[in-house]
DNA sequence: GCTTGACCTCAAGTCGGCTTGAACTCGTAG
DNA sequence: CTACGAGTTCAAGCCGACTTGAGGTCAAGC
């Protein structure tokens, strides 16, 4: 099949042509030629496409993601690296979890305050997990415990 | 218990004070006065950072939090708006959740390029729903139709 | 042959969530 | 009383992932 020019590339992936652009400005995609100006795309770029959304509907960045398109990428990537992102991704969705179910929760509690009603400060508690943690509240006294999490390159501002 | 002053709160906390005058700037948390120049807050502001960043980790913007954390916020945000912002992360959850067995696969599928796996096929089918959907491909003829994906503005997951 | 209009380049802008820098103000220790 | 250090303000900067705008080019249709 013939090279697809930018415009139905875009047309048949919903990806705006400024993106085809920046995405092979950034390397992860790649033009066989021109007609004139216009880039021409390999059909197989479509499925590169799906790939990359793949990836940033995972969360990854570019990079990430443009480092696993690599020849043989994910075959390099060596085991450790992606079960390690798919930990990551699985911390991610426990958390998400948690979230969810405190959201249907407040959602029909009918706790004044949310952080009255037991069930919801049990969600803040686990939703925190390695984050953050909030400890007992007597009556309303709360006293929430954060884990330092620093990470951010800087400490203390001037 | 007396206010705690901002040195106090970032400690316990890990929210560096920059953040928290950010905060205080966008009305997410206030200060009860002032000793010379210094903040001071009130110790309930512990919890509400914790409920702040209970948000943050759901993929909130700090807007939507803040109009949660309005007095009775959560209460006046309709079962509605709650179940469908439930619903939202529910999404998300399905799509990491495919994309995770997608990177656990990869990590010991022997196959040369993923997309020749027809398990890794499978979970960028799944992981795109709704999204974009990858066609039947035979041998190696990828075809991926997207789904037009107009509509920028869609919260990432962070 | 000329017009058209989609594509091109490059630089700059946008958005969210903070961080950082410069210049300044205090409470406190000595 | 003075110096110090940690706080303060305000404006500007940063990062990622794009988008937008100005000005230029060229294949195709008439």
């Amino acid at each position: 099949m013939k090279d697809l020019d930018i415009a139905e590339v875009s047309r048949r992936t919903g990806v705006p042509s400024s993106t085809l652009r920046y995405y092979e400005e950034k390397g992860l995609i790649a033009s066989t030629g021109r007609r004139g100006l216009r880039r021409l795309f390999d059909p197989a770029v479509l499925e590169r496409l799906a790939l990359i959304a793949l990836g940033r509907a995972g969360g990854f960045a570019l990079d990430e993601i443009s480092a696993m398109l690599m020849p043989d990428g994910l075959a390099k990537m060596d085991r450790g690296r992606l079960d390690a992102k798919a930990d990551e991704l699985d911390r991610t969705i426990q958390r998400l979890t948690t979230i969810r179910e405190a959201l249907r929760h407040a959602a029909r509690c009918p706790a004044a305050r949310p952080m009255e009603c037991p069930t919801f400060r049990r969600a803040v508690r686990l939703a925190g997990a390695g984050r953050f943690e909030v400890a007992p509240i007597g009556s309303f006294k709360a006293e929430a415990v954060f884990v330092t999490r620093r990470k951010r390159k800087t400490g203390d501002i001037g």
